[in-house]
DNA sequence: AGCTAAACTGGACGTCGTACAGCTCAACGT
DNA sequence: ACGTTGAGCTGTACGACGTCCAGTTTAGCT
């Protein structure tokens, strides 16, 4: 029941209370009902009517912006609790997939940005590094291990966006797709260790 | 040697003698120097010494032209000449990363086109096919396996372009990155067949 | 020779991100 | 209790973008 009403309410001085959180949240909601190309300054700042400008006293510019949203989407998820090394990297990978596929059209930004350098995502990277070394891959294997996997799954989750032209690909057909590829890509990467 | 003069040397009815070739191929130069953000109608229009509104003539509009920017970046793979399908897949794959990395910050707008679907994608699409069968991968399982390899693919070129900041990743420490993961995702995908 | 369709120019519209200046209210030190 | 200050807003505006519309000319066909 987000009370919207239209810009103009509040004079020169007056405050909405606005918080970054709330931006970031709003931003969000932008995104989810009209795609990427609907995520405008403006557009968010009309939901919580308020000026445009406004945005930029809780967000730097447009880019950090979309950083915080797509850190945000990672936040959900959590660390398996499992002792196999295999099953953690698989379902982290799989957690991550369903998370990124709330916003597909974010992906190609996503994917510009490396995977996003917030702290969520870095949190993410920690769990597959810890895992990794439990059965001893470390140093510049596990990070080639981590590049792969990581590319891999943003890659995925990308391709699900697709054109709006033609068939959108069903969505239990990518997952079986995926889990294919990752099943290789781990029995690659742990070949004979575990 | 381009002419390069400013606009406004022509008056209204007076030709460019501009062909779409030329429209794609400036394009390509315009992302080259500036990169994506670049990519302009306008900049494309000035280095063609045409108004920007010219171009529409050779092109519908501007998703178009990336499209078409897009394709022209493979027409330069060739059919790997080997018999071996290991190989071949080996060898295309590579050839398609180090054509993809000479616009890496294209490959978000490409995987959002789920790899384009101009004439020399499908041309090495088909290759990749041909390839599997040789092997009995058909039907579904040869869609799974094409779709996992491309999506890596362009996910590791879109991985090369990265943020501006920090560092670049070396690109021969990404590309033997890159051929650990193929290997992997080639013996699942041809494991007990060759 | 005449006609038509295509290739341009000039100008404009609507939208975008964002800078600048001013207003005003909450929080704080005294 | 009262200035002071700085943060959170509004209003306005700028420059760049994609693209449309209306003209003008020319190439090519009949």
């Amino acid at each position: 029941m987000n009370a919207r009403r239209h810009p103009g309410q509040r004079y020169p001085g007056q405050r909405a209370g606005l918080t970054k959180e709330q931006v970031i949240a709003t931003a969000n909601d932008v995104l989810a009902d009209g795609g990427f190309g609907a995520l405008t300054m403006r557009a968010v700042a009309e939901r919580l009517a308020v000026a445009p400008n406004a945005l930029y006293s809780h967000v730097a510019n447009k880019t950090e912006l979309v950083d915080e949203v797509l850190d945000a989407t990672l936040r959900t998820i959590r660390e398996p609790a499992t002792d196999d090394v295999e099953a953690v990297l698989r379902e982290i990978m799989a957690e991550t997939l369903t998370a990124l596929l709330r916003h597909p059209d974010l992906m190609p930004a996503f994917l510009a940005r490396q995977g996003s350098r917030g702290p969520h995502a870095r949190r993410l990277g920690d769990i597959m590094a810890a895992a990794l070394e439990r059965v001893g891959i470390t140093g510049s294997d596990a990070v080639e291990a981590r590049r792969v996997l990581i590319v891999y799954t943003i890659g995925f989750a990308a391709f699900a966006a697709g054109p709006p032209e033609g068939n959108p690909v069903p969505l239990d057909e990518l997952q079986h797709n995926f889990a294919s590829g990752l099943q290789w890509l781990l029995a690659g990467i742990l070949a004979g260790r575990c």
